[in-house]
RNA sequence: GCACGGGUGGCAGAGCGGUCAAUUGCAUGAGACUGUAGAUCUCACGCCUUCGGGCUACGGGGGUUCGAAUCCCUCCCCGUGCA
């Protein structure tokens, strides 16, 4: 199922391939987020052109947005229009965003300690305002309709119901400011729902991938990684809170990886930044995902081996240069500098499209030259060249 | 020529005696974005500053007033209508 084809000789990168139901993954490979079954701002058919393998959804989004017609659904593939491999995201993750995280206004690593604005905001906000109720068996999340609840087993059913390839398991995403008492609390309520997802699972054609948790605490990520590593898991995750910083991410990966099994694939949730796939390889990872291409072009930024640049700033305003002489992307391919910026500024819908196609492709072709270097032995040289990128 | 209506910061356009260096939008500049609450958000945007404040400003000039972008006179422009 998972097959290592390559390692680097001076580091843990490896290459290999994942086998799914809808074709094969080459690794270390970049997941493109999905997550409403439709990558934003694309039609279904630009996915094709931007050398993409594998996309990630959300179980939680669409839960929501399905409801009853969960029951007939007709599956993600047909749904996106997309016959590769698909992954869900099993709504773990929304457990933070759509908690902790609107309600501290902090992110997972880095910049995570509010200023006093913002601990103003937070001390204002009422817990009948609270999204999200943590509770033993599940999580009660209070939406449109009411509350609802989602936990392990439910998870499991509705992922099953999507038909993605691969599905992972229901965890507590913590947040870093969460101490090391509850962080305990919810990495045990974590791996028992972790467990109740491998009891829970009926489909015997989805790969179904556990989720390492632990917070910054290096005997909680130990302890993490041996506990789910050891579980009869397709594949593992390291997910969740990772410091304070992107040492204290790489901290919390080194503590991980090597107590994980060789040869099962690893994915590092949520994570992707340029600078990080090296980072990220060279410590063994295999799969990225990460909404920075997508939602960054949207943004209007767009990613080249030299760096980003903002399309929207005016000094492109008479720049009639390619947008990335070295890309071979179709956005590359028909726009100048000068043009896209102009579709941005009139606010054509077609802007954040174009940009989309751009970012998408350049990480995957990034991903891709990544994989080269692993099989020939130069993946430090690559790195050496995007070391100093602006990021 | 007469009669109205106008002339406000890069642009559009509020304000119509004090709380106005002047709402707002656009443009511009800087920044953010990491298992998508986000094709979004934050900040700056007359000049100077020891960041307390100071200076020059709402077409030009003059006046009324303690105080004018706001009221009056006059000149210059623009629009519309009538000659």
């Amino acid at each position: 199922m998972f097959k290592i084809t390559s390692k680097d000789s001076s580091s843990r990168a490896r290459t290999g391939i994942l086998k799914t139901p809808h074709g094969e993954i080459k690794t270390p490979a970049y997941i493109i987020v999905g997550t409403h079954a439709k990558v934003r701002a694309l039609k279904p058919k630009d996915l094709k052109k931007t050398k993409t393998q594998v996309v990630i959804a959300n179980t939680y989004h669409l839960w929501q947005t399905l409801g009853d017609k969960l029951n007939d659904f007709e599956g993600l593939h047909k749904k996106m229009d997309w016959n590769g491999p698909i992954i869900t995201d099993s709504g773990g993750f929304q457990v933070f965003s759509l908690g902790f995280a609107r309600e501290h206004r902090v992110g997972k690593i880095a910049n995570i300690f509010p200023d006093e604005e913002e601990q103003e905001h937070a001390a204002n906000l009422s817990p009948e305002k609270n999204l999200v109720h943590i509770e033993k068996n599940g999580v009660r999340f209070k939406t449109e309709k009411g509350e609802e609840f989602l936990g392990p087993k439910e998870s499991i059913k509705i992922q099953e119901q999507l038909g993605a390839d691969i599905i992972l398991a229901f965890d507590e995403c913590t947040s870093p400011l969460n101490n090391y008492k509850y962080t305990k609390e919810a990495l045990k309520r974590t791996h028992a729902w972790e467990k109740k997802c491998l009891k829970a699972k009926a489909r015997k054609d989805q790969l179904l991938f556990g989720i390492v948790q632990g917070g910054e605490y290096q005997d909680l990520r130990k302890e993490s990684a041996k506990y789910i590593g050891g579980l009869p898991f397709d594949g593992l995750a390291i997910g969740g809170s990772l410091g304070k910083s992107k040492k204290d991410m790489w901290q919390v990966v080194n503590w991980t990886i090597p107590l994980l099994p060789e040869e099962k694939p690893r994915h590092l949730l949520g994570i992707g930044q340029i600078k990080d796939l090296f980072d990220g390889v060279e410590r063994g990872i295999d799969m990225f995902d990460c909404v920075i291409p997508t939602r960054e072009a949207r943004h209007g930024r767009l990613w080249t081996a030299r760096g980003h640049f903002d399309i929207i700033k005016g000094k492109f305003t008479n720049n009639s240069s390619p947008l990335d002489k070295t890309c071979d992307c179709e956005t590359c391919k028909t726009l100048t500098k000068k043009e896209l910026r102009e579709r941005f500024k009139s606010k054509d819908k077609d802007a954040a499209r174009l940009a989309t196609i751009h970012n998408i492709f350049f990480f995957n072709n990034l991903m891709e030259q990544i994989r080269d270097s692993i099989q020939n032995n130069t993946f430090d040289k690559l790195k050496q060249k995007f070391l100093n990128l602006k990021s």
